[in-house]
DNA sequence: TTCTAATCGAGACGGTACGTCCCGTCTTGCC
DNA sequence: GGCAAGACGGGACGTACCGTCTCGATTAGAA
């Protein structure tokens, strides 16, 4: 087995241990057989299992998105939230995720690191994404920029990480319309009807 | 000691070893050395780590939130995020609940008992919520408790449980505000007139 | 098992592991392989290989070779030559007693404790064998007692340990002659005239 | 560094490595990191320890020892043990043999080479002693050759390689007298008077 | 009051994993 | 082509806990 193959072994045996027990019980003897590779293999590479899982993890937050400008903010919206519903609805996700979260309440190392790769990316998109949408005039100039983050992942994040159900379209619309209206945005004209249905405009 | 202190010593070294190392880590042997108990003590009262934490966990959330109506949507949304603001904001919930959530991830029997206890519970809660606030006229008839719920909850759990920062009172109204507005509640009446201007009333 | 089997089976597995890799390439991993035990219950027992091994080679030089007075030198050398040939014939001696010999070159708390246990016990034999000859008259008063020890001991270790081959009765009982007249005796009258036959006295 | 000189390292360094650990100890990798040289010019010389090993035994254990004829067997017994003495005196004789001895225990390729060039010489040295006494008239004819060097070298060996202690020239000599009056030889006439005297003939 | 039964602590048990070390083999470029 | 450098799988090290189990000593309540 050559060099590569060997650390692309252990990161793949990684990645299925830490779904199947977890970070707290993840041993880095069960990684090296599942990867059939020896430890010494993987202590040559990372020195601790903090720093292991840590490189995964800011590998696979790194990759992402690509700038999403659809030109309006309610398709911007739509498409943001495809893409993380697709993103949390792999298995490995939704249990890594949680994991290290849990793990960085004790563990501010890792707090830092989830910090910078994980929000820091969601409050970047959500950002961009809010201001374009005051620099097309669809939201009020002066918009909270964090607080609208929150609106917009807190929901999405609670239903699939939390509540653990995955969303029907119809529900990903509302919530689209929902969010956008609550932020501030004039309401889209015919779009949707029952739901969560705006006032009636006069 | 008598048979009724040790138990309770028992309870009480678990909550602190719970927050201190999580439920992945969690050793019946550090409790027992904490609680100055026996391990035999613990074991013949509790067949399993899993038994003896969900326990402990129904039984803190069983206890709680009495109704809160205080008339108007917007108050019962103040006053519930101040409460859950409180909640999460206790070391040991901002801990513990998170790693039972990792767990919960993998561990059907866990996961169970937590939307029994813990979203059925926020469920509850935020469906009567939106319920009396239709019920007033404040939503419209209708309105989808399920999304409204996770709109309520989310954003805060997010910014409190993920993103870890406690919020000022500021946001937290603001927050009121564009989560009625975004529901699709008429808007409080001078407040703030840009960041969500309300659809006309009808 | 027991308390006591474990530490029986235990010694019983190093006696064969001794014997079968020798003291140098002896793991402890391997004795608690072998006698079904854990590594744990090892060290509980003993905090290093040397001292297991040297409490092992105590215990059996310990139980040895009550007094052996058959009234005569050549009766007392026949008999306590018949005694190492069969001692030293058991594979278990033969394998263990080089190696640590070989040990005890280079580590010396081995060495000490081998010359405590095993030198100075057959000092003590062959020394009393001596003693007695001489108080009956056989030997010379003023024998000195160090340098027979070496006489009686030496041809026969060296035959059985390192040349390897087990000697023939007559051979024993030639030596026997050979070592007594050796030593001062007076000759056995008619006993053997052939193989080592006594100098002709002037 | 040339050829040679890197075989010639490798040897060297294989000397001191088997003098300070044992052969049962010895590791490839220390012996090319003293030699400095790379594991892989020495397993391309040789394919294991033990071969390794026994060659720089035989070679040492060839060149030995010319013809040592004095005239008498006292003579070329006190000779011998001087010989003996000084050759076992040899901090790497002393460590190295009783190892590999130790070592031919279980492993037959080493016995074999041992009884070749270790033992066979011993009884080649040993048997023209004897015989070269036998024909001068010293020792009686029909002397057994193979029990005599047991008497010879055993208690030597016994005391400088077991006992490990360096005797005194008045002991070497004692135990010349010894040997030659056990083997059959008419006593020295004045020599010995008090060490080992011989019983007065009758 | 005595006996019985439950419960206690203490701690040994087999296990598993730790992170380190070193083995002998094998691969890879440099000289 | 031989060399050093060093990564490879393997395996033992001695330690730390795990959860299970057995053991007497202590304690209470029932006889």
């Amino acid at each position: 087995m050559l060099r590569g193959e060997i650390t692309r072994a252990i990161r793949s045996a990684l990645m299925q241990e830490l779904a199947a027990v977890g970070y707290g019980r993840l041993s880095i003897e069960a990684v090296a057989r599942r990867a059939g590779v020896s430890k010494t293999a993987i202590y040559r590479r990372w020195s601790s299992k903090l720093e292991l899982v840590l490189e995964i993890v800011v590998a696979a937050a790194g990759s992402k998105l690509p700038t999403l400008d659809t030109g309006t903010l309610r398709g911007d919206l739509t498409l943001l939230f495809k893409l993380v519903t697709h993103a949390l609805g792999h298995p490995l996700a939704s249990q890594i995720i949680p994991d290290l979260l849990a793990e960085a309440a004790r563990n501010p190392e890792i707090d830092e690191t989830l910090q910078v790769v994980l929000r820091a990316k969601q409050q970047e998109i959500g950002g961009s994404l809010v201001a374009r949408a005051v620099q097309r005039g669809e939201l009020p100039v002066g918009t909270d920029a964090g607080a609208a983050v929150d609106l917009i992942v807190g929901p999405l994040y609670w239903r699939l990480a939390i509540a653990r159900s995955t969303p029907a379209q119809a529900y990903l619309d509302a919530l689209v319309e929902t969010v956008a209206t609550g932020l501030g945005a004039a309401p889209a004209v015919p779009r949707q009807r029952d739901v969560t249905p705006p006032a009636a405009p006069a």
